[in-house]
DNA sequence: CCAAAAGTGTTGGCTGTACACCCATGT
DNA sequence: ACATGGGTGTACAGCCAACACTTTTGG
C-alpha cells in the first residue's frame, strides 16, 4: 500500500467451504474438477475472480451458483498462497446453508455433491486443510455467536437446534444444559406457535432474533 | 481453483500492523507516504508483493525492512479488498516486536515512527479499520495464547509481563489474580535467576517455555 | 397401551474476581 | 528511615457439567 513502484499482478482465486447439516450429520459441498490439474478429483467450489470483482462478491456468486441460496452466513476464512504449489492466491470463505433450501446446480460438469465431513475423499490442491480450518472456526463460533441461524428454517424446535449443534461439534450434548445455555445467550426467542407437524407431543417453536451474524 | 478459463490477474499488496509495548503503552508503527495518493499521510507499512513472493514472505520482508527484526510473532489477519476504493487486494498481517530489539529504518522517505494506539493520526486508505481489527485479534489472543513472548526479552519479571498485558488491554489488572492466571496457563516458567538489576528488591525471572506461537 | 419426543431442577466443582498487608532492598 | 516494588491467601459469586423422571401425543 506504499511506495512500491511496480504493481506485479497475479491470479487470485476464491474458495468456498459450504457446510450444511442434514440427517444429523455435518456435510460439506464438493465439486468434481473437470479440468487439469487434478482432473476428476473432488475439490472445494471456487474459481478465479472476475476482473472487477471483489473476493466477497466472488464468494457470494460462487455460493449462489452452486446452491442457489443467498443471504446466508458467509465469512472470510484465510488467504492461502501455496495450495497449488505455485504463486496464485486463494481467498477462502466459509458458508452455512439450510439443506432444505439449497438446490444443487445440475451442471453436466462439476456435479456438486454433499459429503459427510467425516467421509471426505482426498481433495485437490490440499483443500483438506481449508476444510479443517473452516471446521475449527465454525466450532469456535458456535459457542458465542448465532451462526446457526443460517442452518435452520425460520421456526424450529429446540431439539432441532440441538441436533444441529451436535452434528457440528461431533458429540452429544445434555438436553437440559443445552436449553439453559442457548436460552440464556439470548439469540433465540419463542414464537407463540407450536409444532403441529410433530407426530408426537407438540413442541414450542423458536426463532432467531436476528437472521444475520451477531456476536457477544 | 476450478474451471474458470481466464486467469484475470490483479495487484496484491501486503500490510503489516506492527505493535510494540513501550513506556507502559501499546504502540503501532506507521510510515509517512512518499507517493500519491495520500502523499505525506501516515499509513501502515506495506507494499505490493514482488512477482514470485508469497504474502507471508512479503510480510516477513516488510517487517524486517522497517524494524530489523525477524523470528517474531507474525500472523495473517484478513484480506481487504476495498481499502483503496479500487480493485486491488491487501493481505493484512499483524506482528509483535520487542521495542528494545527493534531498530527503525532511517530511510529519508517513509520515516517509520511509533504511535501510541490511543493517539494514531488519520491514516491513508482507511487503515484505521485494519488497526482496529488487529487490536481486537491481539486482545483476544492474549487470553489463550503465548503471543506476548514476542514483546518481551528472554527473561522478564512477572510485573513486566503484567505491564505488557495492561498496555494491550487498556486497563489495569489485579496483581495476585494475574500471577495465578498466567502461571496456571503454563506458558511461562521460572528461570533459576533473579533480577540483579532492580534497584530494589530482586525479583524472580521467568521465561516463555516456547518462543513461538502456541495456543491451548 | 406403547413408543417417541418434550419438558423440567438441583448439586458439586471449578474459575474468575475482589480485596490488603508484609518484606527485602537500595538510597 | 523511608520509598519502591515483590510477593502472598481467602471468600464469594457465577458458570458449567452431571444426572432421571414425568407428560403429552399419535398410532
Amino acid at each position: 500500500m506504499s511506495a512500491g513502484r511496480a504493481k506485479p499482478e497475479r491470479p487470485v482465486a476464491v474458495l468456498v467451504v459450504i457446510f450444511t447439516v442434514d440427517d444429523n450429520q455435518l456435510h460439506v459441498l464438493l465439486v468434481r474438477r473437470s479440468a487439469q490439474p487434478f482432473k476428476d478429483a473432488w475439490s472445494l467450489p471456487g474459481g478465479f475472480m472476475a476482473p472487477a470483482e471483489s473476493p466477497d462478491d466472488a464468494a457470494v456468486r460462487k455460493l449462489a451458483e452452486e446452491t442457489g441460496v443467498a443471504d446466508v452466513f458467509l465469512e472470510q476464512l484465510y488467504t492461502f498462497s501455496d495450495l497449488d504449489g505455485r504463486t496464485s492466491l486463494a481467498v477462502a470463505y466459509f458458508a452455512l446453508v439450510d439443506s432444505r433450501q439449497a438446490l444443487l446446480a445440475r451442471r453436466s460438469e462439476w456435479l456438486p455433491k454433499w459429503f459427510s465431513v467425516a467421509g471426505v475423499p482426498p481433495l485437490a490442491f490440499r483443500n483438506e486443510e481449508v476444510v479443517d480450518y473452516a471446521l475449527r472456526r465454525l466450532r469456535a463460533k458456535l459457542d458465542y455467536s448465532n451462526v446457526a441461524y443460517s442452518l435452520l428454517p425460520e421456526e424450529f424446535r429446540l431439539s432441532d437446534l440441538q441436533v444441529t449443534y451436535e452434528a457440528i461439534l461431533g458429540r452429544s450434548l445434555d438436553k437440559r444444559n443445552f436449553r439453559k445455555r442457548v436460552l440464556s445467550l439470548g439469540f433465540i426467542e419463542p414464537t407463540g406457535r407450536t409444532s403441529s407437524a410433530g407426530r408426537h407431543r407438540p413442541a414450542q417453536l423458536y426463532r432467531f432474533r436476528e437472521r444475520r451474524p451477531v456476536v457477544f
